[in-house]
Formats: C-alpha cells, sequence, structure tokens
DNA sequence: GCACACACGGCTACTACCGA
DNA sequence: TCGGTAGTAGCCGTGTGTGC
C-alpha cells in the first residue's frame, strides 16, 4: 500500500499542471517509489490553488534559491538548522560512519536536548547523557555509546563521504581518498585530518579537475568546501575528538599491508 | 509478555554528472 | 550529444529494545 507520494521537481509540476487539491493518479514506479502520473482536472471543483514554491525557507526564513541547470531549491543559509540536523543524518548513516542505532529521532532527540551541536560533539557523549532522554534504558545508552566508540575509525573514502560535500558520494570519495593517498606518498605515516585539510587547500578548481572522473561542477563544490572557514573549523573539533588517524599503506612485494581508504 | 517506537536493509526511479 | 553511472530519495517489511 502506498500511502503517500511526494513530487519535489517543480519543472515536474508545471509539466503536469498540477494544482494544491487536485486529484491525481498514482503509479508505482518500480517496486515501492510512488510516482504521480496524471492530474484528473475533470475532477477539480474550483477551490484547486496553484503551487508556488517557497520564496523562504520554512525553518530559518532565509531565501531559498536554484541554482542554474538545477532542479533542486536550496536555503541560501549555511547555517540553516535543518540543513544541520541533515547533515548529521548523513554523517551517521550507512555509507558514512555508520553508527549502529542512532537514527533521525535519536538525533533529532539530542540536538533538541542541546546535548550535542554537531557531529562531533557526538564522540564526547556520555551514557549518563543519554539516559534521561524518552525511551532511552541502560542497555541503549550503553549501546549506542559503544557504537560511536566503535566507529571513531573508520576508512579515509568514508570520512570524505560523510562530511557531506555537494556531489561527493561513495563513489567521488572513494576517488578523493585515492588522491589523497597519492599525494601523501609518506607511508606508514600518521594522516590526520589537518593533513587533509591542508591537502585539499592546496588543490586550484582546475587542480581538481585532472582527477578522473572529477569533472567541473565537482570539482567546484569540493573547492568551496575546504574553503569554506565553518567547515575547517568543523574538521579542527573532529581531529580534537580523536577521530580520523589513518595510515596510509601499500601492499609491497615483501610485505602484505593494508591500504586504509 | 505485549504493544509500540525506531532503525536498518533492500529496492527502484529520477536527476545530474562525466567521459568518449 | 549520448550512454553509462553515481547520487539521492522514499517506501515497506523486519528486527531490536523500551516501557508498562
Amino acid at each position: 500500500t502506498v500511502s503517500r507520494a511526494t513530487l519535489h521537481n517543480e519543472d515536474e509540476i508545471k509539466r503536469l499542471g498540477l494544482q494544491i487539491g487536485d486529484t491525481v493518479v498514482v503509479g508505482r514506479a518500480g517496486d515501492v517509489i510512488p510516482d504521480v502520473r496524471t492530474v484528473l482536472k475533470d475532477l477539480r471543483t474550483g477551490k484547486e490553488k496553484p503551487f508556488h514554491m517557497p520564496k523562504k525557507c520554512p525553518v530559518c526564513g532565509f531565501v531559498v534559491g536554484r541554482a542554474e541547470g538545477e532542479v533542486a531549491y536550496r536555503c541560501v543559509n549555511k547555517n540553516c538548522p535543518a540543513q544541520k540536523r541533515e547533515g548529521l543524518y548523513h554523517f551517521v548513516s550507512r555509507k558514512a560512519f555508520d553508527i549502529d542505532g542512532l537514527g533521525p529521532k535519536i538525533i533529532d532527540a539530542l540536538l533538541d536536548q542541546g546535548l550535542i551541536q554537531d557531529a562531533a560533539d557526538l564522540f564526547e557523549l556520555q551514557e549518563g547523557d543519554l539516559v534521561p532522554l524518552e525511551r532511552f534504558g541502560e542497555k541503549s545508552a550503553k549501546n549506542l555509546i559503544d557504537a560511536i566508540r566503535e566507529r571513531k575509525q573508520i576508512t579515509l573514502s568514508r570520512f570524505l563521504y560523510a562530511l557531506g560535500i555537494l556531489h561527493v558520494g561513495e563513489e567521488n570519495a572513494h576517488i578523493l581518498s585515492r588522491e589523497i593517498a597519492r599525494k601523501n606518498r609518506i607511508m606508514n605515516h600518521e594522516l590526520r585530518i589537518m593533513d587533509i585539510e591542508k591537502i585539499m587547500k592546496a588543490y586550484s578548481r582546475e587542480d581538481l579537475q585532472t582527477i578522473p572522473d572529477i569533472g567541473p561542477k565537482v570539482a567546484e563544490s569540493i573547492f568551496l568546501w575546504f574553503h569554506d572557514k565553518r567547515n575547517i573549523i568543523f574538521l579542527e573539533k573532529l581531529d580534537k575528538v580523536g577521530i580520523g588517524r589513518w595510515v596510509l599503506m601499500c601492499r609491497s612485494r615483501f610485505q602484505k599491508r593494508q591500504i586504509m581508504w
């Protein structure tokens, strides 16, 4: 049973001629993905209203904008609480830090209770901080703290993916991690987050585009991320709580070594 | 022990990006 | 310009832990 179908694409809404209050035909695209197929204009009552994309972010009130050539509208406020929240969901997600037992609801509770401000704060939580939360017993608290501690050391590509850089998903994160490893040729030397910052800051937009599979859009996105002061402060905070510390190793003919990306 | 809440995993389509 | 592919998003069934 499909209970809801969402449509975020303004162009698609215009193409369908969809208005608020319309009756629509919903299909199943594939197995479960709900798909708005057509609008039943014959069933209109006259009470329908045209849809307009909000001009302001419903959470922080800042202007929302649409980049040229893109479908998505984004809030321009880099400190938007909703973006921060979504960034945290992404940070702990499966392909990123993969923190077992930490989902959106618990993140919401931690943020709402002021127990965390950003992802780095997660690593300083104690069991006692969690027990007062609703539906959080001692076992849950212990499991979650253990899960967070276990994930202090993750692969470099997972770490880069977790940062939530626009257009940098699992694959591009892997490409970047290989590039960082290539730049940092000193084997068995501990690589810290701040080393990564230095390496990435040294790249110009053009340099980034020379990396295979990295085009202008992705390069621009990576460049801007590593030149944003807020992101650098976040990296410093992650470094302080002990995230990272990668040792780049290679597989040589004589020694069987593990590759840490 | 049961009902409930939440997280996870798997699936698929659409959109955007990249390289040839 | 086009084909291949990565990134993103939402749904549902299932498993786990909590509170009563």
